[in-house]
DNA sequence: CCGAAACGTGAGAGCGCTCTCACAATCAGC
DNA sequence: GCTGATTGTGAGAGCGCTCTCACGTTTCGG
C-alpha cells in the first residue's frame, strides 16, 4: 500500500540500490576497519602498501562508489559548485556565449571531482530564492555571470563567507575575483583594423552603458580612434542593446548623423547583422562603401553575407579559468581577490575586406 | 598551522556558518521535539495548527535552512536531477536551442525545489565517468538530450533503476519516456506553406539520416509533397550537417541536379543561411526565383537577407515537460514509459513572401 | 459514560561517512 | 638495550536529519 506524505512522496524507505555497498562492507571484505577503507578512498598517505592493494580490491569486487550525502554531512562540503546565470534577455540566445562558457567551467570541474549546480532564476521571486539557496551552505562556491550593474547577489555571498567567482568585470568595482576577457583590447584591435586599411570616418555601435562588455568595447573604441590619430565624433557613437534590430536602428541614425561615414564597429555580431542589413538597404556596398566589423566570432558573424569580421573571444578559457579560480580559493580557505583578463583575437573576414581588382 | 591531507583540503572540521541553524535548535525555541519540526518543515498534516505557527516563528526567526546532506542521507533522496548534454559539435553552438531547453527544465525544476546538475561529456572517458556517476544514485534521474544513435547511457541507467527522460525521440525506438516535438509536422507545415504559395518544385536539405530531426522533418517534407500531389523526386534531396557550410554545399548539389527548383526547405536555419548565400551567388533572387524555409526560427533566421520563413519549436516548453515528467515519475516510483509530443508552429518572413507588386 | 479509534507529540535509532584519539608495532639514537 | 619518536590501524563519536514506535489526549458512536 502506498502511503504518501505532504509532499506526495513515498513514505516507505526506499533500499540501497543493489550493488551500492557502504565502506562497512568494503572493510569487512577487505579484513580492515571502515576508517583504513576511508583513508584509502581519500587518498591519505598513512596507509601500508598491502593494505591499501587489499582494500583497492575490495573496493573494485564490490563496485563501491562513497555516499556524496554522509561524506558532506560531516566534512561540511558538497563538493559542488552553483553557477548562476541570470541574463534577462538577448545575449543568452543570440549567441553561444553561455553554452560555450558552461562547457568550459564543466570540464575544469569534472576534471576535479566538483558537481556543477545550475540555478537559472528568471524573475525576482527566483533570485530570492536562489540567494537564499546559495547562502545556505548547500554549495562550495559560486560561480556568477553577467551582473547587471546594481546586482548585490555577489556582496551577499562574500558577506555569508561563500567563495565567488564572476564572469566579466563587475561594473562597480567590487571587491570580488573575477575573470574576464580583454573587451577594450579587442575594442582596439577592431578600429586599428579598419583604420590600416585606410577607413577615416569610423562608427560604432556600442552596447549598453549599464554593462561592461558594453563599456569597455567602447573605450576600446575610443582608443583605437586616438592611436590612429583619429578625431571621436559623438554623432559615430550609437548605444544599442545587443539585439539585430537594436543594431539596425542604431545604424539608421548613424547614417542620419553621419552620412559619410565608411566604417562600423559593433559590440556584437547580432547588431553587426542589424547593421549590415540596413547598410545594405540604405544602397551602401559593404565593405566596398561601409566596412563592419562585428564582436564575439558567434556563428552569425560567418553566417551573413558578406561574412563578418569579428572580435573573438576565449570563452570556453574564461569557464575554464573561472571554474579554476573558484575550486583553488575553496580549497585554499582564503578569500584574496583575483583577477584574470583573458586576451581576444580579431577574425578577419570578408566585411572589411575589399578584394583587389585585376 | 595550516596542515593539509592528500587532497590538499584544511583538515579541521569548519564551523558551521553562523546563522545556520539546526533542527534541535528550532526545536528548542520553539519548545518542541525534534521531531515535530521536521513535520512542520515537511509540511505534514499531522501538526496542531498552534504549534505549527510556532514553529514556523521559530525557523523566520532563526533563519533555519535544513540541511540537504543530512535529509539525503536518510531519506536516499538527493532532490537533485541531472541533464546530460553531450553534444559532439554543431547544435550546441550553433542555436540557442541548449540554453533554452536548460532555461525551460530550470524553471520547472526550481518550482519543484529541485537542484540541477550538468553534466557535459566532452570525451568518451567523461561519458564512462559520468556514466558511472550517474548511475551512483547522487541524483534522483536524468534527462537526456541529443543522443546519437547507438547511445548505451539510456539502457544502462534504466537498468540500475535511474529514472530517465530523453528530449527528442531516440532513434532506435528504445524503451523509455521522451518528449520531442512534432518535427514531421513542421516539416508538413513548411511544404504546405510553399505549396500554397505556387512553388511546385520543392527540394529539401535534410539533416543526418541518423538523428531523428534529420529523419523525421524529412519524413514531413514527404507528406506535404504527398498532400500536395506533387512528386517525389531523389533529386530534390540533399543531405547536410545541420551547419551553414553543410547547407551551401547541399544547395549547390541541389542546383546542379535540378536548376528549375523553385522552393527549397531546409531542415535548420543554419542550413537554410548557407542555401541562402548560395542561391544569391547563383543568381537567384530570393523569394522571387527561390523560396527558402529554415527550421528552429533561431536568431539566424531573422538576421538573413531576406530573413527566413523558419519552424519554430516550444523549446523552452520541451524543457518543461521532460523536468516535469521526470520529477513526475521520480514521485511516483513507477517505470511507465510515457511520450509527449508538442505541437510547432510556422514563422512566417520574407523568404517565402513575393512581395505584391502595384 | 465507556471503550475504541484518531490525533498530536516525543524519544530514539540510525543513515554512511570522517576524524580524533588511543594504542600497538616499528624504528632511531645513544 | 632502553627511551622516545614515528607509523599504521581501529574504536567510537557524531554530523543533521527522518521515520518508526510508543504514548498521552481528544473525539465519538452506542
Amino acid at each position: 500500500m502506498a502511503i504518501t506524505n505532504g509532499n506526495g512522496r513515498a513514505r516507505t524507505l526506499p533500499k540501497r540500490a543493489p550493488g551500492l555497498a557502504t565502506l562497512e562492507e568494503v572493510a569487512r571484505v577487505a579484513g580492515v576497519s571502515r576508517a583504513t577503507v576511508s583513508r584509502v578512498v581519500n587518498d591519505s598517505p598513512r596507509v601500508s602498501p598491502d593494505v591499501r592493494q587489499a582494500v583497492e580490491r575490495a573496493i573494485e569486487s564490490l563496485g563501491y562508489v562513497p555516499n556524496r550525502a554522509a561524506r558532506s554531512l560531516v566534512t561540511r562540503r558538497s563538493d559542488s559548485v552553483a553557477v548562476v546565470i541570470t541574463e534577462p534577455t538577448g545575449r543568452l540566445f543570440s549567441d553561444p556565449f553561455f553554452p560555450r562558457l558552461l562547457r568550459g567551467i564543466s570540464a575544469e570541474l569534472a576534471g576535479r571531482d566538483r558537481q556543477l549546480v545550475l540555478v537559472m532564476p528568471e524573475s525576482a521571486a527566483d533570485e530570492r530564492r536562489a540567494a537564499a539557496y546559495l547562502s545556505a551552505g548547500h554549495v562550495d562556491g559560486v560561480l556568477l555571470t553577467s551582473l547587471h550593474g546594481d546586482d548585490a547577489l555577489p556582496r551577499e555571498l562574500l558577506a555569508r563567507g561563500v567563495p565567488v567567482v564572476v564572469g566579466g568585470r563587475p561594473i562597480h568595482g567590487e571587491q570580488v575575483s573575477y575573470v574576464d576577457v580583454d573587451n577594450r583590447a579587442g575594442g582596439r584591435e577592431a578600429v586599428a583594423h579598419l583604420a590600416a586599411r585606410g577607413r577615416r570616418t569610423i562608427a560604432t555601435i556600442a552596447g549598453p552603458h549599464d554593462m561592461a562588455v558594453g563599456i569597455d568595447r567602447l573605450a576600446g573604441y575610443r582608443d583605437g580612434l586616438t592611436a590612429a590619430g583619429l578625431a571621436a565624433d559623438p554623432g559615430l557613437v550609437a548605444e544599442a542593446d545587443f539585439t539585430h534590430d537594436g543594431g539596425a536602428r542604431a545604424m539608421r541614425s548613424l547614417l542620419d548623423a553621419r552620412p559619410d561615414l565608411d566604417a562600423v564597429f559593433a559590440a556584437s555580431d547580432a547588431m553587426a547583422a542589424g547593421a549590415l542589413s540596413e547598410l545594405l538597404a540604405a544602397g551602401r556596398r559593404v565593405p566596398e562603401d561601409v566596412a563592419v566589423v562585428g564582436y564575439d566570432d558567434s556563428p552569425i558573424a560567418a553566417a551573413t553575407r558578406p561574412p563578418l569580421t569579428s572580435v573573438r573571444q576565449p570563452i570556453e578559457e574564461m569557464g575554464r579559468e573561472m571554474a579554476r579560480l573558484l575550486v583553488e580559493s575553496i580549497g585554499r580557505g582564503e578569500r584574496a581577490i583575483r583577477r584574470v583578463v583573458l586576451a581576444t583575437e580579431l577574425v578577419t573576414r570578408a566585411s572589411t575586406e575589399v578584394k583587389a581588382r585585376h
